[in-house]
RNA sequence: CGGGUAGUAGUUCAGCCCGGUUAGAAUGCCUGCUUUGGGAGCAGGAGGUCGUGAGUUCGAAUCUCGCCUACCCGACCA
């Protein structure tokens, strides 16, 4: 079993506390290659959960899902010239086919006989694969649009890797849509946008803002990246989503075009977009604490789990004779219910476990619970109990289930206004960056500027926001360095 | 990829500097009894290719070199 040792704190070292917590609550560990993660059964379960809500938003949009290959052919990488250049330098290139025993010893060596004619390339993306595809599958206005959804695994060579957050090899889902026109394909990469707004605002509870890229941040091959920005309990910013307007980048490097209703030759238009295992740590960060996980209740694998206390087996057989019936209305309601009748730890054991794994409501009955007809209920987020009559406690979990998903919503979008501040001056800016947060400041629109910034404060523009932030106005300005015009404040941060 | 630190039982670590019986502790694990309302107690027990490969040596967890992995700092990161 996990061993009893508490977490590091949060307030003595964050990234220790993150990584520990990853472990100890089961969601997953280092595997024997570098940079690859084992997502463990709970973990896996949680974004089994975030691919199930996902996957259902995306359907209602109109989406379907399917697959192509997880190779991909060396050259159509370069086809695109910034796309190529933006994934390069972190490609894990296939260059043979067959091993052989090693004549000199033991083991197993790579056949040089067997070196592929064209090496291929493990996808970091898919762009170029499908868009191969896509010309096979667009003549006529009459294909589009074409919007297609695939969950699968990719790779990126990472220099520094960290479980969920930054890993080699990472789950996604990547949409890739074809538009006939632009209007169309820049209104879709909005409209995915506000689906990963909402699906993080309402099934995981994290406040997240929503912007455009600043070119220096911009997908290599996309004419403009919208994002989601969150922000973590260390005031880092941490991008849950982004989706892409490509126009016709990809349709043109793969000569990809349709037959107009005016019977016009034309490039298609495109968008992509997606969301990734990383999405896991947004989650950890934004809600836990230093007792361990805090999920959300709609995410949660377990959302309530009932320890029954007891020393004998009558006793325990009384004790669920209150407690089945309990546990059949919750299920009869749709709610994920554990019995822990297990025999083998303690109850303190157990409390103690299941906070770590942040099962976010607990009901524990023992003998002068039976007496009194009370029972004890705790909430994760609040660490609260209270022992209430056993009467009608069904609908207090189930409305206490909502109150902890809104709650910690709350609390995490109180966090973040507390740490969204205004900055007018570079010099306060350079202070005021390394405390954390997001910072609101003019800026040029110059990438210079920005690369500027970014060499003396470590710290980039996240997204130019499309909305006002809770209490803040946006008007034109001047840059903070250069003193020339702005149209409106963005935002600034150290991120992930 | 550069600089630094580390790798010994499932886990956290001691031992290494100064090579030499059978490699230790805590915790976890197994068995039994007693327990069970916040990580229970007692007794007994199992568990280690000392990351890996080579080298030095009569002898290597210990010294040397390569490699692998993790962590920290940089660089990089749609």
């Amino acid at each position: 079993m996990a061993n009893f040792q508490k977490l590091t704190p949060r307030g003595e070292d964050y990234s220790k506390w993150y990584n520990e917590l990853v472990v100890k609550a089961d969601l997953a560990e280092q595997s024997a290659v570098r940079g690859c993660m084992v997502i463990k059964p709970y973990g896996y379960a949680i974004w089994e959960k975030i691919q199930a809500e996902l996957d259902k938003r995306f359907k209602a949009q109109g989406v379907r899902n399917a697959y192509f290959p997880l190779l991909i052919p060396k050259s159509f990488l370069s086809r695109e010239a910034e796309h190529v250049e933006g994934f390069a330098k972190e490609c894990a290139v296939v260059t043979h086919h067959r091993l052989k025993n090693d004549p000199n010893g033991k083991g197993v060596i790579v056949d040089e006989d067997a070196r592929l004619e064209e090496e291929l390339i493990i996808r970091p993306t898919s762009e170029t694969i499908i868009w191969s595809t896509y010309k096979n599958w667009i003549s006529s206005y009459r294909d589009l649009p074409i919007l297609c959804n695939q969950w699968c695994n990719v790779m990126r060579w990472e220099m520094r890797t960290r479980l969920f957050l930054r890993t080699a090899e990472f789950l996604w889902q990547e949409g890739h849509t074809a538009h006939a026109t632009k209007e169309e394909a820049e209104d879709y990469a909005r409209r995915m946008l506000d689906v990963y707004a909402e699906f993080a605002e309402k099934v995981m509870a994290i406040p997240v803002v929503k912007g455009v890229k600043s070119p220096n941040e911009r997908f290599a091959g996309a004419l403009n990246t919208y994002c989601i920005e969150a922000m973590m309990q260390d005031g880092k910013a941490l991008q849950a989503g982004t989706s892409h307007f490509l126009g016709q980048n990809f349709a043109k490097s793969f000569d990809v075009k349709f037959l107009s209703k005016e019977n016009q030759l034309e490039y298609v238009w495109a968008t992509s977009w997606g969301v990734s295992t990383r999405l896991m740590g947004a989650l950890i960060m934004t809600h836990s604490d230093d007792n361990g996980l805090v999920l959300p209740p709609n995410l949660a694998p377990t959302q309530v789990v009932i320890v029954p206390i007891y020393k004998k087996e009558d006793q325990l057989a009384a004790l669920m004779e209150k407690l089945n019936p309990v546990a059949d209305q919750l299920q009869a309601l749709g709610i994920r219910v554990k019995v822990d009748t297990d025999d083998k730890y303690t109850p303190g054991y157990k409390f103690a476990d299941y906070e770590l794994k942040g099962v976010p409501v607990r009901l524990a009955m023992g003998g002068r619970d039976l007496e009194n007809g009370t029972i004890e209920i705790a909430r994760r987020d609040t660490m609260e109990k209270e022992t209430v009559s056993i009467e009608g406690i069904v609908e207090r979990i189930r409305t206490m289930l909502e109150d902890i998903q809104q709650n910690i919503y709350q609390k995490a979008l109180d966090f973040r206004i507390a740490n969204t501040r205004e900055v007018n001056s570079y010099e306060e800016f350079k202070e005021e960056v390394k405390k954390g947060g997001f910072i609101l400041a003019h800026w040029d629109g110059t990438p210079e500027t920005e690369e500027l910034i970014k060499a003396e404060t470590k710290a980039t523009i996240r997204c130019i926001p499309l909305a006002d932030l809770p209490g803040h106005h946006s008007e034109p300005g001047t840059c903070m360095v250069t003193g020339k015009p702005s149209a409106g404040r963005v935002v600034f941060a150290l991120s992930y």
